[in-house]
DNA sequence: ATTTTTGCAAATCATTTGCATATAT
DNA sequence: ATATATGCAAATGATTTGCAAAAAT
């Protein structure tokens, strides 16, 4: 077990192991997309878990420019070729998906790899996800209309989530 | 009457007045995209008109780097910033629009100026344009889940056209 | 005549790639 | 030991921009 926890690099060498307290956080951070890899088969790197962290420790969506700068300002150095791969292998592995924004930047989310879709807040960034929520009926519907055979689909909504909406209310 | 058939560039001054299968003929080709032009305000000029004409003989999606090829192969000259200026434009006009390819590439779409959404064909690129098909509802129903108070949504479907549909059947 | 638009070439920005070195298994 | 992954710097590709010349109103 603590050969396991070793691995994904949530306990660290010396210390012998981590404080229970330690190791939670650890794992509700990081850990999702470092686990994800290790079942995958992929070697798990520092660099990996390095951009894993920045992508834990963001709020809603990010670009690969914004994974860099995070990188920079901490100080941990990770190339910017580094930084793309890994978002690549992320996505490859449904750990993160791509989102398009309006503004036609390309930029990622954190998620489940189940299908799903995101609701992404135009103010802060925040994104929440949604499941399948009747889509399947308009595919269906939409197949029918056009003699199109669906295969997939993508849906994003964008607009101002709970927390921004208080903010809103309150001052400004 | 004829003077304004020249503006919009679909009758020639030399020949007095085209006859009215050109018209008709100029009219369903490029015309719209040049109508929305000077209905908004802006200046028809000749560029402006050799890329709407572009844009309309073309079939399902296309990116901006297809338009320069097109260009240069008919050798129409029109700056590759050019190009870029007036996708610009038009997307801002809704007379064209943005969509994002399941590659990531950045492709574009002509379309009517109103809500609605994109089928693509993944085999050919051909698109078709649905109307709101029960999205209100679903967009609804997602923003009582979340909390979010939604403000737009961008829905795009990929799958098979009924002439790639077709195609399969008969040969490979 | 005046304002808008163009074309060019250079600048910028994002992303990818080759390859020698370093690292995880 | 060996396959994989990294970092660098250079290559590529897409898009943008400054500015003087050209075209539309």
């Amino acid at each position: 077990m603590a050969d396991y926890l070793m691995r994904l690099g949530l306990v660290n060498g010396k210390s012998g192991i981590a404080s229970i307290r330690g190791i939670v956080e650890a794992m509700t951070e990081a850990s999702a997309i470092v686990t994800v890899l290790d079942r995958a088969g992929y070697r798990l790197t520092e660099p990996r878990r390095v951009v894993a962290g920045l992508i834990a420790d963001r709020t809603g969506h990010f670009t690969a420019a914004d994974l860099v700068d995070d990188a920079r300002q901490r100080r941990l150095d990770v190339g910017r070729a580094t930084i793309f791969r890994a978002l690549e292998l992320f996505t490859e592995l449904n750990a993160v998906e791509r989102v398009d924004l309006p503004s036609g930047d390309h930029a990622y989310v954190e998620c489940e790899p189940v299908h799903h879709h995101h609701v992404i807040c135009s103010q802060c960034g925040r994104t929440t996800e949604v499941g399948a929520c009747g889509m399947p009926a308009i595919a269906r519907e939409i197949g029918r209309r056009t003699g199109f055979r669906i295969q997939s689909h993508r849906l994003e909504l964008f607009g101002i989530c709970p927390d921004c909406q208080a903010a809103n209310a309150r001052h400004g």
